[in-house]
DNA sequence: ATGAAAGCGCTAACAT
DNA sequence: ATGTTAGCGCTTTCAT
């Protein structure tokens, strides 16, 4: 009937009393200071912690001491594989920090995103890790919330997002689409067509961009009715595949899609034409979702290092010295079996 | 030069100076009790708020008024869509109700696990949502932190783990691949095979006896050698296909496999074998995981509600009287290609 | 080595 | 309607 382990919350002061000590050797007991208390009532403290179940009250302790051992974390859609890998890299990061994660995600608005990062602002976190990949548009609200948290000496850093004026983890989505582009020519491939995102988006610029870049390079370019522009899902990616098919292929070998989710639709259109995706129409995409392996063909994609951009990011904001850094992480060619190399004869040349 | 939105976050205290009044009467503006108050200084309170760009220090908010308004989220693996998809839910249900989501992850580990549970529970969150299920072995360290976490105020809810006494989530997993195995029959199979996972872990075994227990019904049974043991991972469901495939098929129609992620891997086992998957031999999973829909042919499965189990978790926890509660929610068979009706002729009886 | 006391930012009686 | 005052649980001088 006096089982210690009821009520409330046991206080410090709780182990203090049960210890036989004063609060404030209880915590240096507790604490990083153990030099100055003996051995002898460092035990007797832990003894009464661990008897009580006492978990220290970090609010308590935030305020206290006037810092937090939190980061939060903001993300789109935390469903999404993208962005829950990169949630997983930011949390392995926090944690070999030694802090815990607070998360909300925005659902994709501006409008929460600005909301959430004003109350996440609240629990004084040590930085603030800002996840996606913006349309494009007016962030003056949300430049001058960052900017009052970092005046108050909070850390800022952005995944894939340049822009911002705060350190960055990106990847080089131009780069990685030469390379696909210049990889594929290896194949042998020569005539694409390009499935590519609503306008503004600038990840699907940049890719679209570099792709065409690469081929350029081997003074191959993309036919303008070759570059069909449709919703960055998979149903965009099978409408706009359809599409093409409808048009003519005109002798056209492979579609680049700017995202894997796209391309996946892309094959499932062919399939739905009845043709075969890889042997009639090779396919690549760019992401490298683990979705990317699971289609038949497998597919060649661009591999984004997402949980790898998480844990840069934490990193960033923690040590990050220079504001404006950016780290732009490597991304790999993944060459399936969706374009298989392609024998082109001695006739060509 | 004087910059207000510059040096440390500014204080109730500073807001109220700026505005000319004490600090209750800041902290009134600023909350509920707005009656109490003279629009004319709320107004003036407001002002000089946004004009500091103040925001409460949540954790001096929550140590005077006793309470926060977080809610942490314990995932095994965030990465994984499972656990993404539930943690959406949950931080859905939470932002309905006004609360900031803490996530911690475990790695599946049940120190971690404990571990994390104590950490959390310094936060003094509403409430602790446990997701994932536990492997059966000894969890009496979880279940003694969690009570005194209970003790103390704090609401427990876990999903998909029955076992621990707090209100639960879940799914019948038994029940779901009973609905499935009918609904195969009524394709027309009868000849079948499983691949289930390591023996202790309970939803495999719930499937699986699901599976045998619908087959049953229609007198309809597994032979022996034709339940394959395997690891719960896409090799696995590849190495123990393949095993299947090297020991002879012996006429059997259908694979279930007790997860998605193994049908995936036994659908490239059959393709890697020169067989058609759906055609050859069907397939059939569990879950319902995105890329069911886009590996070819489509999988059939059976659907989890996920999402809706994340949000049930949080209202379980945040209203939920009765503490044993168990929430079952409802499974749905999903046919799809892989399991084509079957011509059984007249000839079969 | 240890305790007493002040203070972190905020809310909630308690006055007025 | 508003200001004063006393905490909330903890850390950290400052004494001893």
């Amino acid at each position: 009937m006096d089982d210690p382990r009821t009520g409330p919350s046991p206080t410090l002061r709780d182990v203090a009393t049960e210890a036989g000590v004063s609060a404030a050797t209880a915590s240096r007991a507790l604490n990083g200071s153990t030099r100055n208390v003996s051995a002898e009532k460092v035990a007797l403290v832990l003894q009464a912690a661990t008897k009580l179940g006492y978990a220290p009250n970090l609010s308590a302790q935030a305020i206290a001491r006037g810092s937090t051992e939190t980061v939060a974390l903001i993300v789109h859609d935390i469903a999404d594989p993208y962005f829950s890998s990169i949630a997983a890299g930011a949390i392995d990061g926090a944690e070999a920090a030694g802090l815990t994660v607070t998360m909300a995600v925005t659902g994709r608005s501006p409008e929460r995103e600005l909301e959430i990062v004003s109350t996440l602002r609240g629990h004084r976190p040590h930085a603030i890790i800002l996840a996606g990949s913006r349309v494009g548009d007016d962030q003056t609200a949300l430049a001058d919330e960052l900017r009052t948290y970092e005046a108050a000496g909070g850390r800022v850093a952005v995944v894939s997002q340049p822009g911002l004026p705060y350190g960055t983890v990106t990847v080089d989505n131009r780069r990685g689409a030469e390379d696909l582009a210049a990889a594929l020519l290896a194949q042998g491939y020569r005539r694409f067509a390009v499935l590519r995102g609503p306008g503004r988006h600038r990840t699907s610029h940049d890719r679209a961009e570099g792709f065409r870049a690469g081929l350029a390079r081997a003074k191959i370019d993309l036919a303008p009715g070759m570059v069909v522009e449709t919703d960055f899902t998979e149903d965009g990616g099978h409408a706009a595949m359809t599409d093409l098919l409808g048009r003519g292929l005109a002798g056209v070998e492979l579609v680049f899609a700017v995202n894997d989710v796209m391309a996946v639709g892309a094959v499932r259109a062919l399939r739905d034409a009845g043709l075969v995706p890889g042997t009639d129409l090779a396919v690549a995409g760019f992401d490298d979702i683990s979705a990317a392996t699971d289609v038949a063909p497998a597919l060649t994609t661009v591999g984004v290092p997402t949980h790898a951009m998480g844990r840069r990011a934490i990193d960033l904001a923690l040590t990050g010295t220079d504001k404006g850094e950016v780290v732009w992480l490597p991304t790999n060619v993944i060459l399936r079996d969706s374009t298989p190399p392609r024998d082109t004869g001695p006739a060509r040349r």
